[in-house]
DNA sequence: ATCTCCATATTGGATATCCAATATTGGTTA
DNA sequence: TAACCAATATTGGATATCCAATATGGAGAT
């Protein structure tokens, strides 16, 4: 099983997916963590989510729209939209035959 | 546009691309490039693909099964074929609702 | 108020990813 | 043969990605 990640690790791609995930509702830390959990398998540490959405935040790709309590909710900005959608069209050119069923 | 690819730059799965490429027919080098540039829109540079490469005929996932000149040809091992097909499965689950359409 | 819990945040470092520049090698052509 | 070209290969370095460990800060409970 680690046999096969050492070859092939499928890193990369967090912030694409962060931005994947917050497409439709606004979410907090924790629950796009909980997100990526449920798709890779894992939930990805803290050292890694909160850096990354606090630069798509820096460049204006997010926005922290509500705080209840020490809950920030993470929303994308029309930046963020028009970032996304040319990321999506990417890696559909990408990756066009592999969801093929 | 290198606004976009400077928010999220569709960074890694190269590995995983190549396999992906190369499993139904031994292809070298330039013809990996050439297919990966039909994708991403262009070529990757010789100092990513061949160590790329190697190091995947060093883990075994690929073999190279001739050499016409100074071409080499590169295919899935068993190896690979498994590499490959947990990858896929990983990558459809984490992407599975991106390609949708 | 103090304690505890949990979401958020930061720091440092290991590894991966990729490119620019350059070198090598084998086939082809003059 | 020498000159040339294209595929392959290597080196060095910039940046990205991610984790482990640790710190901060707000909310609720005791």
């Amino acid at each position: 099983m680690e046999k096969h990640t050492s070859v092939c690790d499928m890193r990369g791609y967090l912030t694409f997916l962060i931005l994947w995930i917050v497409r439709k509702k606004s979410l907090s830390g924790a629950e796009i963590s909980e997100e990526i959990a449920k798709r890779k398998g894992c939930k990805p540490n803290p050292g890694t989510i909160y850096p990354a959405l606090k630069d798509l935040v820096k460049k204006k790709a997010l926005s922290i729209n509500s705080k209840k309590g020490k809950e920030k909710c993470y929303s994308l900005t029309p930046l963020g939209k028009e970032v996304l959608d040319f990321a999506t069209k990417s890696f559909c050119k990408i990756f066009y035959d592999v969801m093929a069923r």
